[in-house]
DNA sequence: TATTTTTGTTCAATCGATTGAACAAATATA
DNA sequence: TATATTTGTTCAATCGATTGAACAAAAATA
């Protein structure tokens, strides 16, 4: 039953009367070696049940055809997505991914940063940990010649390739939609300032409600980790205070569902008393009772287009330019902000 | 800036006036090596910032140090749980994991396989997909002298380590105790009977009820692939059926929340008119409202078991016995089926 | 002093595949 | 026929680290 015995390519060699390096070159269709030899090679592969050593090629080309994927968590369906579509990319290119996850921790993310470099990847595609700011690891990825590329949570000063949307963008068309149904109050529970992404959401809120001529109050920007329980907490402070919104737009699909709890639980009426907007179309908004109201991020687009930009830059090492893709946001509205509907 | 220049034992042993075999001893303490060197060369090799090539090292000693860990999904709180402890315990002992999700697809499964055979992992922990039923692939491992733990879902045929808790019982406490709060007409929401873990719930529910006198309707037993739409569906038909039961035990906690759903919809309530328990202790079944009673499956000691025993195997590679580990379950009651509560 | 033992290091082969150079044979050209 | 070109294969070095054997020097024993 066990037959460990891996063939090699001195035993495809030995069985034609070949060399090995004779072998190695048909195997790979090298221009030198006939045609009745490679077939000839390529059956006795089969044959001998050949699978070529990676290790050895590996450290032979110094190239590992691997690589790493680093982002903060897996059970969210913009992550998953995101890494689904870059291994479908890389996977028809030869590469191979290997998927890890910083549970949004520093330490754990530098961890796995230094474990991609062991095993000597091709190159890493990341979307940071929310803990994230120091840039140092990152910069170490580059200064070993691996390639890095961003996604979503990215920032300028490393200069690498990014793929992302335009969140500026995203809070405009989240505050227009609720302007547009008369809300006069609007809160915001936000990610942390000092992320990317979160400062542009938080930027993008704040011009939005000017154009339309709301007064900003900065007591109705909350900043947090975007968990469920912040989602909560942080809801259950707005109804408490004094002067209540008539809306909130939650940077985060899941806090926005622990808004959504808490909410009910209070009998408030959605959307008429309040509206609700999250961030990320994540699956369960449209299972909600009633459906919450999101921003889709388009995980397909952004999951091929950070695969194509890594294969870009591989295979035009010297290139110089940096890439910034960054993709429109679609507002997707539902129960949770739609006053017309009901 | 960009210092690709990687150094090798070579440099180290350039610097000091050794050779490379010197410094490859005294980098492994090897005995013959004085410790005046082994000093001089560990100082240079943090100097140069010397990073031993995993490559070269895993050719030559035939291990890889890495384990590939496969399991159906990520996004589900169960399967992420035993991985991270999988990882815990196996980054102690100097491996590293590369986690692959099959999506519960066989043909995504047999890629993952081919993938971790390639970059020859020293071994493959895995929890096989619904889909599987033909294990040729998991021979293959075997065959390939790789070693093989199977978790949660494993076949006996197989023959190796495997990790799990006892399905068969978890249906006697959970049929037990809705038997308790009075429930006399219990349906199961089943997974499928070719896997084994289903199929085994299926025989414990069965033995369970007539244990307590109640009659098995095999109407009631509907199999499916326990997603939410699942739940949903069967919910419904067993509520447009006839007959109607008074309490459902759902074999996953995600179908569990669907049939909760439709509960609601239809305002039936809960658990006086028809209680409710599901699967797995996912984080969610807390946080619904009613929350849902469900089986713990112990997930974090099953990730840990499961990496020591393949250390175990690795480190005694002609150890015959095949381990079963087979842990308690742990019903959590809540809610949906506690009807002294309320 | 001669011989054995211990200690510290070097030598050389190895893991498996790759690749440019070298070489011989076959074919084409002058 | 002599020379140049093409074709098919082998040779040998290489990627970087590891490891048993060999060797020389130092220390211990007779």
């Amino acid at each position: 039953m066990e037959n460990k015995k891996k063939s090699t390519i001195k035993d495809i060699a030995a069985v034609l009367g070949l060399t090995p390096s004779a072998v190695s070159k048909a195997l790979n269709d090298h221009p030198r070696i006939s045609d009745k030899t490679k077939i000839a090679v390529k059956e006795a592969a089969i044959q001998l049940d050949y699978q070529p050593n990676y290790l050895s090629s590996a450290l032979r080309k110094g190239k590992s055809n691997l690589v790493g994927v680093i982002i903060p968590r897996v059970n969210s369906h913009f992550f998953s997505s995101v890494v689904e579509n870059i291994e479908k990319v890389l996977n028809l290119n030869g590469y191979n991914i290997i998927m890890t996850q910083s549970n949004e921790l520093y330490a754990k993310e530098c961890q796995e940063i230094d474990t991609l470099l062991k095993i000597q990847v091709d190159g890493i595609i990341a979307s940071m940990a929310n803990e994230t700011t120091d840039l140092e690891y990152y910069q170490k990825i580059k200064s070993k010649g691996t390639e890095l590329v961003l996604f979503d949570r990215g920032e300028e000063e490393l200069n690498v390739d990014y793929v992302g949307i335009d969140d500026y963008k995203s809070s405009h068309l989240v505050i227009d939609h609720l302007v547009s149904q008369n809300c006069k109050r609007i809160a915001h529970i936000a990610g942390f300032k000092h992320i990317r992404i979160y400062k542009e959401r938080i930027r993008g809120y704040k011009d939005a409600l000017e154009k339309s001529g709301l007064v900003v109050q900065e007591n109705w920007i909350i900043e947090s980790n975007l968990r469920l329980d912040d989602g909560r907490r942080i809801m259950q402070q707005l109804l408490d205070a004094p002067e209540r919104p008539d809306a909130v737009y939650v940077a985060g699909d899941i806090a926005a569902l622990g808004a959504l709890q808490v909410l009910l639980e209070n009998n408030i009426k959605i959307p008429e008393e309040m509206a609700l907007i999250g961030f990320s179309d994540e699956p369960f908004t449209s299972l909600t009772q009633p459906s919450i109201s999101t921003v889709n991020q388009h995980s397909d687009q952004i999951g091929k287009l950070a695969a194509e930009a890594f294969l870009e830059r591989i295979n035009n090492p010297n290139k110089k330019i940096i890439n910034r893709i960054i993709l429109e946001p679609e507002l997707i509205i539902r129960q949770s902000s739609n006053r017309n509907l009901k």
